[in-house]
DNA sequence: CGTGCTTTTGAATAGTATCAAGGCCGGTGG
DNA sequence: CCACCGGCCTTGATACTATTCAAAAGCACG
C-alpha cells in the first residue's frame, strides 16, 4: 500500500505538462487551466479496480490520464455488458453529467491514473469558459453519434458481425503492439461477449475458430492478431463500419 | 399550394409567445431571443415528408415546434431501424452538429411545423449564451443517457421483451388520446418493428396477439390500447425501463 | 499435484427470421 | 353504388440461428 503511494506520487502530474493534447483543460484560458491544475486530484487505480459503480452520487468528471477502461451496464440478472471503452484522454462518466447518480459502472481494464474535477469547479469553468463548453458540447454529440452507430449494429447485425466489428473496434480504439502484432489490449472471451452484445463467451470462441480457419485473425490465449484486415472490414462494411 | 402557404402564414409563430417552454432559445438573453426570433425560418411538413436525410449537409438545427418526427437509420440492404422519435420541444439534427453530414434521416410522422436556425447564427448564440451552451450539453449528455440505454435493451431483451419497451416508450413519449385512450400516435407493423429492432412485422403482429389475449393490450388497426400497464411494465421492469 | 479459472467442443433446445398465402380495409374508377 | 386494386395486417409452416447445458481440456497458481 504504501508502494502504491509512494507510485501515485511519481505519476502526479501537473496539467501545463500534461502529455493529453486533447484534455479539455487545454481549452480553458491559462488561469483556468492553473485553477483546474490546482483542484483537480490524481488517484491511481490498479487493474480490475471500479472507478465508480452505478448508483453512486456523481460528484465530478474524470479523466483518463492513462490506462484502459471499460464501462459497463449490470442488467437483467447480473448479466453485464459492455457499453464503452476509454482510453488516455478521454472523459469519464460524463453520461451522468446533470444526473444525480450514475447509471453505469467504470473500472480499470489495467493499471491506470484518473484525474477528477469536482462538479462545482466543473461548473464554474464551463460557465467562464464558453470555449471549453462548446467543446464539450461537440464531444457529446459525437459520443451520441458513435452509441447510435452501436445501436444500429446491435439492431442488423447477427453474431459473427457483432463479434467481428467488436474486434475492429478494439482494433480501432487500441491498436497493436510493435512487436507481436496483436491488439493491444487483453479481454476474455466473456468480455468480449459483453462488448460485442452477444449471450455467451462459447459464440465467440467458435467465431474466433471459424475466423482462424479462415486465416483472417489467428491467437494464441487472450492475444489476438488480425491477419487479413481488409476481410476482417468486409464483413461489418455493409453496415457503415470502419 | 397556395393553401399550404396560407397555413404556414397562419402558424408562424413568435418566439417571445411560442408555447414551447423548453425552448433553447428561452436560455439566451432577451435580445437574442429576438435575435433568434428574426434569424428563424419555419417550415411546414406535411405528414411522410422528408426533413432532412442521412449524407445531406448539416446547414443548422431544427426546432420542433408541433408534430411529431421520426429519426431512422438506414442500414443494411436499406433495412431502417427508427433511432428516435421526437415530438413538440425537441431538437432535430444534434447528431449531426459539429459534423459535415447528417448520419440520419428524419420525416414527420405527421404534419408537423420545424423552426430552423443557421449554424452561423447558432454558434453565435452558442459563445454569447453560455446559459443555453450548457443547457444544451446538459441535453446532449442526458439523450446520451437514454441512448445507451436502448443499446442496453437491444443487447439483453428478447423480441417480446423488445415490442413491450417500444410500445412503453411510444407511450411515454406520446401518452394517451383523451377520449378513446389508445396511444396517441399511429404506426405501422412494420414502423414499430423498425423501432423495437425486431426484423419484421410479423413479429410484433404475434406478440401483439399475445398481449391481447393476455388482456394487457387492445387493438383496432392502428390504434393501441393499454389496458393493463403495471403488466406492461412488468414485462420490461428487469431492464430498468420505466 | 491438486484447485479453480478460462477456454474449447459437442449436442440439445429454444427462439427468431423468413417465406408463402389468405384476409381485411380504404381508395379509385367505372 | 359496386367491383377492383394495392397496401397493410394476419396466420401458419419452415428453416435457420442463437442460446444453453454439459463436459472435457488447458492453464496459472499456490
Amino acid at each position: 500500500m504504501s508502494d502504491l503511494n509512494s507510485m501515485m506520487k511519481n505519476k502526479q502530474t501537473n496539467c501545463i505538462s500534461c502529455p493529453n493534447k486533447n484534455c479539455f483543460c487545454k481549452k480553458c484560458s491559462p488561469e483556468w487551466v492553473e485553477i483546474l491544475n490546482k483542484r483537480k486530484t490524481q488517484i491511481f487505480y490498479r487493474k480490475g479496480q471500479d472507478i465508480f459503480v452505478a448508483g453512486q452520487m456523481v460528484l465530478g468528471l474524470h479523466f483518463i490520464q492513462s490506462g484502459k477502461v471499460k464501462v459497463t451496464s449490470t442488467g437483467y440478472n447480473g448479466r453485464e455488458q459492455i457499453v464503452r471503452i476509454a482510453t488516455a484522454g478521454h472523459i469519464l462518466g460524463h453520461r451522468g453529467y446533470g444526473r444525480e447518480i450514475y447509471p453505469v459502472n467504470a473500472a480499470a481494464l489495467e493499471d491506470s491514473l484518473i484525474c477528477f474535477v469536482e462538479n462545482d469547479t466543473i461548473y464554474e469553468a464551463f460557465i467562464r469558459n464558453p470555449e471549453m463548453t462548446y467543446s464539450l458540447m461537440i464531444f457529446y454529440a459525437n459520443e451520441l453519434r458513435e452509441v447510435e452507430s452501436r445501436l444500429k449494429c446491435q439492431m442488423q447485425m447477427n453474431t459473427r458481425e457483432k463479434v467481428v466489428s467488436s474486434l475492429t473496434y478494439l482494433n480501432k480504439v487500441f491498436g497493436i503492439h510493435p512487436k507481436d502484432k496483436t491488439i493491444n489490449v487483453q479481454l476474455s472471451r466473456k468480455e468480449i461477449a459483453e462488448l460485442a452484445g452477444v449471450s455467451s463467451d462459447e459464440q465467440v470462441v467458435r467465431i474466433f475458430n471459424d475466423l482462424v480457419k479462415e486465416n483472417i485473425i489467428s491467437k494464441s490465449g487472450k492475444k489476438i492478431k488480425i491477419i487479413d484486415e481488409t476481410a476482417l472490414l468486409k464483413i461489418v462494411e455493409p453496415f457503415g463500419m470502419g
